[in-house]
Order: C-alpha cells, then sequence, then structure tokens
DNA sequence: TGTGCAACTCCAGACTTCATAGTTTAAATG
DNA sequence: CATTTAAACTATGAAGTCTGGAGTTGCACA
C-alpha cells in the first residue's frame, strides 16, 4: 500500500485501486467507446453493436457506469418504454482516453489478420473519431 | 458479424474480437503499463508493483500476453531461476495507447479520492512516462 | 385474443480471479 | 549434515464475472 511506504522511489499505481474494477470489466471500455460514439445508445442499440455481450453482462457493466459517474441514464414514459444511455464529463474524458487503445487494436487486427478489412475501408473516420 | 454485412454505414467493432479476450483481462493493461515501465521485469517484482493481483492471475496473464505476441519471457539458468519479462515491439505500442488511459485514471483519482497524493508528488515523471 | 416492442431479469453452467499454501533446485548458513 | 533462503511459479477451493437463452412487464395495434 503506497500510503505506508516511505520510499521515494517506489512506483504506486494505486491510483487504479479505485477504479480498477470498474475499467477492468471485460466490456466497459468498449461500452463507454460505443456511447461516445453515438452520443446517446439504447440498450438493445448496444447489443447490437457489442458482438458477443449477453444482456446480463452489459446490464451489469452499465449499472457499474453509472454508479462511477461515467454515464447517465435517462428513461422515457412512453410506450413501449425507452432508456437512453449518454457519457457524463467524466465519461467524455474517459473516452477520449481510450482512443488510443482502439485504434491500435484496429491497425493490429488488420495487420494481422485481414478480416473486415473492406467493412473498415467504407466506415467513415468521424464515426469512430469524433465525441 | 460484420463480414457478412452489406451496410456502408455499419460500425464494425469487430477488430477486437480477436484482443478482447486478451486485453480485456482485468490486470492485462496494468501488466503491460508495469513492464513497460521499467523495462524489464521478473514475476515477484510484478506481484509487488500490482496491488491486488493474485499469483494464479498473474502467470495466467504473463502466459496469455505472450502467446499474443505483446511480450517475451525470457529465462535464466541459475540458482534461485531468474525469469525477466519485457515487451515486444508490439507490446510497446499498445503500452503507448495505455498511457492516456493511466493518465486519465490518475486525475481522476487525485480528484475524486485525494489518496495517495504525497505519493504521486514523489514520484519522478520519468517512471511513469518513459518506454 | 394475440402479437410485438423495449428494457431488462433470471438461471445454469462456464470461465476468471482470489488468497493461501506448497513445489523445485541448489547454494549459503548454522 | 540439516536448515534456511530465494525465485517462479503450481495447486486448491471458494468467490466473482460472463455467456446464452428464456421469461417478465405494460400497453399499443391488428
Amino acid at each position: 500500500m503506497c500510503e505506508q511506504s516511505n520510499d521515494a522511489e517506489h512506483v504506486c499505481l494505486c491510483p487504479l485501486e479505485g477504479i480498477i474494477d470498474t475499467i477492468g470489466r471485460k466490456w466497459s471500455l468498449l461500452v463507454v467507446n460505443a456511447i461516445g460514439n453515438r452520443g446517446r445508445l439504447r440498450f438493445n442499440q448496444m447489443m447490437d453493436e457489442l458482438n458477443g455481450i449477453s444482456p446480463t453482462t452489459l446490464a451489469d457493466t452499465l449499472k457499474e457506469l453509472q454508479r462511477e459517474g461515467l454515464i447517465k441514464r435517462e428513461s422515457f414514459a412512453e410506450i413501449p418504454p425507452r432508456v437512453e444511455y449518454s457519457l457524463t464529463k467524466d465519461g467524455i474524458q474517459l473516452r477520449r482516453a481510450i482512443l488510443p487503445l482502439l485504434r491500435w487494436a484496429s491497425t493490429r487486427s488488420t495487420a494481422t489478420k485481414r478480416k473486415c478489412a473492406t467493412a473498415y475501408r467504407k466506415m467513415p473516420a468521424h464515426r469512430v473519431e469524433r465525441i
């Protein structure tokens, strides 16, 4: 624990202690990115975008992100009911911090696998880049 | 699956499909950063730096990162045996891509919790920044 | 009456992580 | 000669997380 350490050279990683259980979840960062991608997103839209996530996990992840103040949930009293998720200020900053990681993942994937290459060429840059 | 989609507008996240099981692990990114932080690191050094990880998890994570070509393992025939881990070229790029995320985590942590503030002030910048 | 939508919840089984204890090897120590 | 030490793990059993699919709720619309 760094609060007990008096070694000035010690590299303390404990800023992550509070947040690791949130952003360490398998899908957290991708959920944040997906929401930031579109501005606002609904549950089933996320299910479509995040290929492979289960509704249970998505629900858990959304609750956790909301608890940490990274996303905002708004529900509208309509029939059928509608719920929209968007990023908070903190969430927007997190999303900005994730972008290099996602770019790394894309370049790696296209370099090593060559799958989805055409789909990528088709995709307008602002879809990935814009906040 | 994006390879079957002919919708040019569809935002495809499948570059992540191959890598999500690796970087989606709870400690993967922190392990990569810890190694990059120091250049090369040994098992027990990582156990010290990554506060909270268990040896089982660390071993699994290292194997997975190695399998994906992100880190390199070198063992020396000494007594007691010594093993050192370092980043590959790919790993170095990944680490670069992670830095904004870690910086976000630090600012958030100091802003919201005010723990470890002195420890952070003590820490020389190059310990976090250098590759 | 019946179908459909939206946002979930529930469940069982699989996978991941946790904490702690133990293994291996041989030099160094008592 | 017996014990200790050190590093890098492995073993174990329990707890937490993820998966995939089915079910829930409430009301509009056919």
